[in-house]
DNA sequence: TTGGTTGCAAAATGTTTGCATGACC
DNA sequence: GGTCATGCAAACATTTTGCAACCAA
């Protein structure tokens, strides 16, 4: 089957894609998707978004959980764990990091534009002796604007 | 059986056992060691204190669980997922909540003792328009002393 | 061609739930 | 005594793994 449609976009993930692993066009689309989206996505969401894009070949869960894992260890996206849910979801590691403001009602997931931790994170560094920081972790809870009006 | 140990320690309980709900030997045991722990626990290093300190009597994983969530629901303890593992953690709700330096190695879980985070977060809630802060979430990654020597 | 990747099914892990027994107030 | 909590086992959800078939380089 002639694909334009993934043909072209798969253009755009020529200079992200990693070196370090094959390029099957089950890690196109899973990059893709991440790529595009908005949010963090968690595996069944991306297992969603395949089989509903693709109604023709099945994606298996071991596929997508080890692409994942694949792609994280290559540094291409970074996988993190929300307080509100119990899974994990991963998201493509934009040049600038992203935070997330979560709902504990509706558990909707608002980006924070900005990091306030880059500022201080190295001052925050020295107060641990010999621990050396690669990355950090931050995330608001509280309930957004539909949820606390009720 | 008498048990003067346990009358002994759990007086220091008396004044953070949530009224809301009942007082059993089982949740005290637990409230007790996340109260002594200097670092946040999960349900299975909570499964092991309490059966390697009361051989006599075992502690269902069904109990352990049901308890965390209503000290959670009561407000005494906080339920937090790190990054390194796939399991959640609880501590016990400081009035001074904590934050985490976490070892990618060795995932040795090392605390900060200010929350850097308290200076900036009003500011920061401008920024989500509509959206009602009510607690943060914070963690640095990276190697501990051990661990970026190798 | 060949080693890495996939899909399937089965296993492992962490957590939740139904139900009868038992303990707290 | 009545209600709520416990323990057990079984269910559940998410993630991992073994293995044969397959595909990208």
């Amino acid at each position: 089957m002639i694909c334009k449609i993934h043909a072209h976009s798969y253009d755009e993930l020529d200079d992200i894609f990693p070196d370090s692993i094959k390029k099957t066009h089950q890690r196109l689309d899973i990059l893709r998707i991440l790529y595009h989206s908005k949010t963090p996505l968690s595996a069944a969401e991306i297992y969603e978004k395949l089989n509903s894009e693709h109604k023709d070949n099945g994606y298996a869960f071991s596929t997508i959980y080890r692409s994942l894992s694949a792609f994280e260890k290559a540094g291409t996206i970074v996988k993190t764990v929300l307080t509100t849910e119990d899974n994990a979801v991963y998201e493509y590691r934009n040049e600038t990091h992203k935070h997330y403001a979560v709902c504990l009602k509706c558990h909707k997931k608002i980006p924070i534009s900005t990091c306030p931790m880059h500022d201080i994170i190295d001052e925050l560094a020295k107060s641990i002796p010999g621990f050396k920081v690669t990355g950090h972790q931050m995330e608001l809870t509280g309930y957004c604007e539909n949820c606390s009006k009720q």
